[in-house]
DNA sequence: AGCACGCCGACT
DNA sequence: GTCGGCGTGCTC
């Protein structure tokens, strides 16, 4: 098995001996094509030798043991077959990248030869070569000789005894890092420039490149080279080249490890309601394999876990807690910690090479540092020998899906199916669980386990609904916010309380607009319109990054009369400074939070009360506990509900139950304040008196009406190129063939809201699945479908996504 | 995913 | 004629 997204696995031949050292899931360098060298999973031995070619030998064998297990083989498998993706895809997915180097071949000379007379031209080249260098990288050896194929003359050197190869990868671990480029020196000045502009002016690509270079690098932040790629619109190719001919020069940059220290603490007790969770979650276990548990926020689900992941350790078990994201979950890292400390292992994509092979390789080997596994979504991939329970919290978030890149999988149900392989239990908890854990935890499916009470008797917050069309009609609105919230706010600063307040859009305001002929600043690779920053004075494309200065007047009649429209969590914070001048505001959205250790900062200062009101998007909604926020605020609910989804509304109903829940989580109660223009839409009904199983009920109808899940399954195929034509034919072909086989059960053509991002053009389609069909064989007749689309020559560029449960 | 091969347009 | 860009196909 190799880690690039090919279908097939790949035949090689071994000698005897290796054969008998050789297991399934040991790695070995192979080398594949001309001259790379790929670490190769061991898949399978076998006697087949293929017919139709010789099978390459392999080059080395770089485990003692197998550091990937056969149950993680049968995981992979699955996921690849259900999401439709290549094996190679879940295989590089999996493990960190220091185990997949694309192995730097260093090559040495062989000090005892001298019989230079039997080398051939090329080979002396090399040898003459060593003579200055003790050793040569393949790379290096490809520029002394001036040509790409090597291998066959490295390997004839081999023969000859002139020199010997070693694989890197033994040494130390390399960090795989990002790749970023720059511009080679010797373009500084801007004469330079200028001549590199007429010398590139015949080859277009390369000089699209050279200025988007030029616009990615007005921010003066080191440039991905992935992101340039996409900008400009090039290929890999294109830069190489750019590369090869020292105007770009591409660099590496690595992240630092992370370490941990921590006491182990008894475990709480727990309350009766918490204890009878408990019980009850231990009961259901007996019967099924998985469990959900709905417990309120605040309702103490944490403790349950703790005792129960007590319980999994006693019996000598592994255990794998996931969260929806580690970034934003420091604290129940901290929690767990405080418990298990030095038996706590965390594991996440953020963390560096060196941190996560020592993860993967304590969990390999059974460690007693790894007997928790805390980690994100990737987390599922660690070899894990004996795991007795998993732990999904939070279960109903959508940060358990990956998009992109391939494999498109969803961490909670790929979870399920691993827990099955390892005869483990899984818990899943959630104050607002997805529709389709309760529902099947309705059908019997699952264990059902309820905890409604709030630690320590807290009660639930006092919700309530702001008619803000009526506020607009009795003039009582100040900028975005009403009098109530206002006096809301007031009411809780002056008993020294905190507020968060909630408006899932950053940025100042999403839409500018000409008042004289309507015409609004768009983002010339998407289509969308720019969003303002204020603090930097520019519009910015929320998609692409694409960003520039705020204009003084409309770029198209020429007026000054530039408004704008809507607003985000930055026109908020600078309202709030003005009305309440007396008091820290603060913001956390994606604006604020970048870099390493955003998140911690913002939070850590609201947790130490510097804070006192706290504007934010989304990630204010999870996971985060508070224990003075005594208002949350909802400034514009409208935008949560009015999303085209047909998940829109189970969507915005836990997201305001989740952010109403940083309220009052200590001994007061809180209060929560939420403004529409719709006061009496059903769902904000329903969050108001957080009524959770009428909206269950409400949401289950539509979804049966609509033939959406949980009873149909989807499929969702998008394509994308930058030639809207292209795409156009290519998804009406589409359409087409899978109508054949589908019928009605297909949708589409859409082109989703964005319909062009970073200059692709995106149209979908989606293919609903009913309850009785088979979900293995509608997969086997896309996928055929798929290869036919495939083997057209025009449609071939085109790239063609499928997402399996696209949610 | 790379990487060679080969076609085709531009330029000494 | 030759050089180099960019599309096409294959990799055990």
């Amino acid at each position: 098995m190799l880690p690039i997204p090919i279908q097939k696995t790949f035949t090689y031949s071994v000698t005897n001996e290796e054969a008998n050292f050789l297991k399934k899931g040991m790695r070995v360098a192979v080398s594949f094509g001309k001259s790379k060298i790929y670490t190769g999973l061991v898949f399978d031995i076998h006697q087949n030798a293929p017919t139709l070619y010789e099978a390459k030998d392999i080059h080395q064998i770089l485990d003692e043991k197998p550091i990937v297990n056969e149950t993680q083989l049968k995981h992979w498998e699955w996921i690849a077959n259900y999401y439709m993706c290549a094996l190679g895809d879940v295989y590089r997915a999996s493990l960190p990248s220091a185990f997949l180097l694309e192995s730097e071949t260093i090559v040495y000379k062989n000090e005892a030869f001298s019989d230079e007379d039997i080398l051939e031209d090329d080979e002396f080249l090399i040898f003459e070569a060593l003579q200055h260098q003790s050793q040569l990288t393949i790379h290096q050896i490809v520029d002394v000789l001036g040509k790409k194929k090597v291998m066959p003359t490295v390997n004839g050197l081999i023969k000859k005894a002139a020199i010997y190869i070693r694989e890197q990868i033994y040494e130390t671990y390399k960090p795989k890092l990002v790749k970023y480029v720059c511009l080679n020196e010797n373009y500084n000045s801007d004469e330079s420039l200028n001549n590199l502009l007429l010398e590139l002016a015949r080859a277009k690509k390369q000089k699209d490149a050279v200025l988007t270079f030029f616009q990615l690098a007005s921010t003066k932040k080191p440039i991905k080279v992935k992101d340039l790629e996409a900008k400009a619109n090039v290929s890999s190719s294109i830069l190489k080249s750019l590369v090869d001919k020292n105007i770009f020069e591409f660099y590496h940059i690595k992240t630092d490890r992370i370490s941990f220290k921590g006491d182990t603490n008894a475990l709480k007790n727990l309350n009766e309601f918490q204890e009878k969770a408990l019980t009850e979650i231990k009961e259901t276990f007996k019967q099924k394999d998985v469990t959900l548990l709905h417990g309120i926020t605040s309702s103490g689900k944490t403790e349950v876990y703790t005792k129960l992941i007590q319980e999994v350790l006693d019996a000598g078990k592994q255990v794998l807690f996931l969260l929806p994201e580690i970034a934003l979950t420091t604290q129940i890292i901290t929690r767990l910690q405080f418990y298990f400390g030095n038996q706590i292992s965390v594991f996440h994509s953020k963390y560096s090479m060196n941190e996560r092979v020592e993860v993967w390789n304590n969990v390999l080997e059974n460690k007693s540092k790894a007997q928790i596994i805390l980690g994100a979504r990737s987390s599922i991939f660690l070899p894990f020998s004996d795991l007795g329970l998993v732990v999904v919290d939070e279960e109903h978030e959508t940060s358990y899906k990956q998009f992109e890149p391939s494999p498109r999988y969803n961490a909670r149900d790929a979870a399920i199916v691993l827990a099955k392989m390892y005869q483990a239990k899984i818990l899943l908890g959630s104050a607002t669980p997805s529709l389709e854990s309760y529902f099947n935890a309705q059908q019997n499916k699952y264990g059902f386990v309820e905890l409604n009470r709030r630690f320590g008797n807290v009660q639930l917050p006092k919700i309530e609904l702001i008619d803000v069309k009526e506020k607009h009609r009795k003039k009582e609105m100040k900028g975005h916010f009403s009098d109530r919230m206002l006096k809301l706010i007031q009411e809780a600063l002056d008993v020294k309380g905190q507020v968060i307040l909630f408006q899932n859009r950053r940025g100042y305001s999403p839409i500018v607009e000409c008042k004289t002929c309507g015409v609004s600043p768009q983002c010339p690779n998407c289509d969308v319109s720019l969003t303002y920053h204020k603090y930097k004075h520019e519009l910015r494309c929320h998609y692409c990054n694409y960003q520039r200065a705020m204009p003084n007047s409309c770029s198209a009649c020429g007026s000054n009369t530039l408004d704008t429209k809507g607003f985000g969590t930055e026109q908020i914070e600078l309202e709030l400074k003005e009305l309440f001048p007396d008091f820290k505001i603060g913001r956390m959205d994606l604006d604020t939070t970048r870099g390493k250790f955003g998140y911690q900062k913002i939070i850590g200062a609201f947790e130490a009360r510097e804070i006192d009101v706290l504007v934010g998007t989304q990630m204010l909604s999870k996971g985060l506990d508070f224990d003075n926020v005594s208002l949350v605020g909802i400034l514009n609910a409208d935008t949560m509900l009015n999303f085209p989804d047909f998940r829109a509304h189970e969507r915005a109903y836990q997201m305001m139950v989740q952010v109403s829940g940083r309220a009052g989580r200590s001994i007061k109660q809180g209060n929560v304040a939420i403004q529409t223009y719709n006061p009496y839409h059903q769902i904000l009904q329903q969050v108001s008196t957080t009524n959770y199983k009428a909206m269950y009920k409400e949401q289950l109808q539509e979804r049966w009406q609509y033939k959406y899940p949980p009873y149909y399954r989807l499929i969702k195929i998008t394509l994308k190129h930058r030639d809207y034509n292209k795409v156009e034919s290519g998804i009406n072909w589409l359409f087409k063939a899978l109508y054949n086989s589908f019928g009605e059960n297909v949708l589409g053509p859409t082109a989703p809201a964005v319909a062009r991002i970073r200059n692709q053009y995106i149209k979908n389609l989606v293919i609903k699945i009913p309850p009785k069909q088979s979900l293995a064989n509608t997969k086997k007749q896309v996928s055929k479908i798929r290869n036919t689309f495939e083997a057209v020559k025009d449609f071939r560029p085109i790239r063609f996504i499928i997402d399996v449960d696209a949610y």
